[in-house]
DNA sequence: TCCTTCTATGCAACTCGTTGCATAGCCAAG
DNA sequence: CTTGGCTATGCAACGAGTTGCATAGAAGGA
């Protein structure tokens, strides 16, 4: 249910539609979690159905009406109730991982290149996220005192960038092990 | 539909039941993918149908019958397909870091503590994963001339100590992160 | 002019994953 | 002797998430 609260944080960080809730979970958002349209659309929905949203019509010009969606009192107790409650820590869940261990059983070259344009991926995004924190947080354009929410907003930003180079360090590791085992001498230990 | 896949891995890498997958899904395998009992028998069920797996009733004394199910060539060529299939790298799904971005609007302190909590988890698996490290790979007990599925096994492994020590450190940053704006200068008006 | 892209919302069908419950024999601790 | 834990399998119901499709006006380029 956690995508729930994660639209009562953006949408108290700012109201806005459906939509453009779906592009924050392309961006910012989206460093720790993902979701596409019609999910959104619908949980809005329900939220609005079940009194924690309050919804605005929105007439404008060159564009379709849009509904601005707002956190209603309902909706920050919620929020609040859930902040209080204890939350499983979680799991990876990479696929990536599953076909590293299945290159034992089969042709390791096209795990291999599977593996160098994932860190290719990795590394975009890396950059796009230095590239926003630059403008956001830590470049001259950034606002010079920062608020609270923007500083948690950095600091999970943060979490993000050590996130990608953790992962990008990681794959190079797996490069180096899987060329180790299919050029080099077969079967020398490495530590 | 990396379970399944995941499931043919561990079929390949050893034979073994439903029961015994589960539990493998809560170590080795869990370092990277979860999955609960009822998930895998009933993916099992329907891998057995489609002909990727056999089943083998196996009678035992002093504990219930199991089936132990291993990979078919039909398994072995639909993880050999995926294999050369481009996967999508995926995203993080970090509920903390929604937790986190809230404390903005809500009382700090409760994050806080959740925060710390999270923290000694994340510690015990590291001393857990690196306890694994030395029986399996690099401690006196482990099989010196490691073979290539062990090796592969062990960079993933390293990848999930990785991934620990990162969140560790960025969990550390949090703290210091939250510290700071209750106790340290007051800077300042969420809303 | 047509084709694509962007804004904006939504339905329907499906698969994936979680939670609660049920069975059943064995073993060990209190 | 009863309670709880371990092995071992499974059903049913629900909620979460994905994929395909549909609508519709405005803007801009080939």
């Amino acid at each position: 249910m956690a995508l729930e609260h994660a639209i009562l944080v953006s949408l108290l960080e700012k109201p806005g539609s459906g939509y453009e809730l779906a592009r924050r979970f392309e961006r910012s958002i989206g460093y720790f979690w993902t979701a596409t349209h019609q999910q959104i659309y619908r949980v809005l929905k329900r939220m609005e159905g079940d009194g924690l949203l309050a919804v605005r019509e929105v007439a404008q010009e060159g564009r379709p009406d849009k509904k601005e969606y707002s956190v209603a009192g309902p909706g920050r107790a919620a929020l609040s109730q859930w902040l209080h409650e204890p939350i499983e820590p979680e799991s990876l869940r990479h696929d990536l991982a599953v076909k590293i261990r299945g290159a034992a059983f089969d042709d390791p070259a096209a795990v291999l290149r599977e593996v160098e344009r994932h860190r290719r991926v990795h590394s975009d995004r890396l950059a796009h996220y230095l590239a926003g924190e630059l403008r956001d947080f830590t470049g001259p354009a950034a606002p010079a005192p920062l608020d609270t929410g923007q500083e948690l907003q950095h600091v999970v930003l943060r979490g993000g960038i050590a996130y990608e180079r953790m992962t990008i360090a990681w794959l190079d590791d797996v490069l180096a092990t899987i060329h180790r085992l299919s050029t080099g001498s077969p079967t020398t230990d490495d530590h």
